[in-house]
DNA sequence: TAGTGATATGTTATACTATAACATATATAT
DNA sequence: ATATATATGTTATAGTATAACATATCACTA
């Protein structure tokens, strides 16, 4: 990328925009929490638990399953990270759109993944959904094939 | 439901349909697939793997992972199956469209899971897509909710 | 400010999901 | 018949996630 990316300052938003909900929330964003939250937007791609897991050795946090575990379940459950499904991995979230509602362009070569920000799809899922009869609470859209930078090569 | 299912019947016209796919495909429909496909039919809802596995032990197969995976594998391949990533389970296809294109309505109560044939939406995200430099080769939607019978309760 | 209930974390164990690697068997095509 | 490719058997292990209970910390109020 020719443009430079200040990624110190897009881990410092995000915790930024996580104390900010935890306010209004009435929820607390814990070291392990703030911690776990740096980790997934210090990568640049959605990472998996046990490699958040690793990492958490290095500091001073218990470095067992639950850990990690229990503060993605709190950031998901905030809206502060995603999951992505066919991968196991998880990404952070620093767009306003509530949970329920999330779609990817998911590279399979370089594994980079960029959230879509659409409306209009979603208003037509559900749509169609409610034809059915089906009262839909949450849509999950992953798309994979090869982003702009690795079609190039 | 009120109106009878023939269900005896959708397991074999699930099975006839993998027979022609077969030939055409010059694949096999060998005796483990033909009965992991049967099972999965069998099950009205999504099934996981080991639980495949387990109903394997009563036939003369090998109870082992392997032998799950491998068929779930050449039936995913072949478009037969679907596997539904939020749950980590498999359901039956027996639509025609190619298997980069799957949108499911997942009922969170019954945890049964209908597949929508829709290609509106599909066709967005392809053009979405796009016009980010980004090349598509496998959209898959999942959609959470409550279906109708279960709205109704 | 000590006590109490709620919330969060530590810890051990285990459940669940999937694949690697190599051996053996079966099918298909000369 | 034999060679090659394909499929299955088998053992072991990797990878993902949660249950259950103990301990600590927070937040509120008596």
């Amino acid at each position: 990328m020719w443009q430079r990316h200040r990624h110190s300052q897009c881990i410092k938003d995000a915790i930024n925009k996580a104390e900010q909900v935890c306010q209004t929330r009435q929820c607390r964003l814990t070291p392990i929490r703030k911690k776990v939250l740096e980790l997934i937007w210090k990568s640049h791609k959605p990472i998996k638990a046990y490699d958040l897991l690793a990492q958490l050795s290095t500091e001073n946090f218990s470095e067992k399953p639950p850990t990690v575990y229990r503060a993605l379940d709190f950031l998901h459950e905030n809206n502060l990270i995603h999951r992505i499904e066919s991968q196991n991995e998880y990404i952070g979230c620093n767009t306003d759109h509530d949970s329920f509602d999330s779609k990817f362009l998911i590279c399979d070569k370089c594994h980079e993944v960029e959230e879509l920000c659409e409306s209009k799809v979603n208003k037509t899922l559900f749509e169609i959904s409610k034809k059915q009869g089906f009262s839909p609470s949450l849509v999950n859209v992953e798309i994979h094939g090869t982003c702009a930078q690795c079609a190039q090569q």
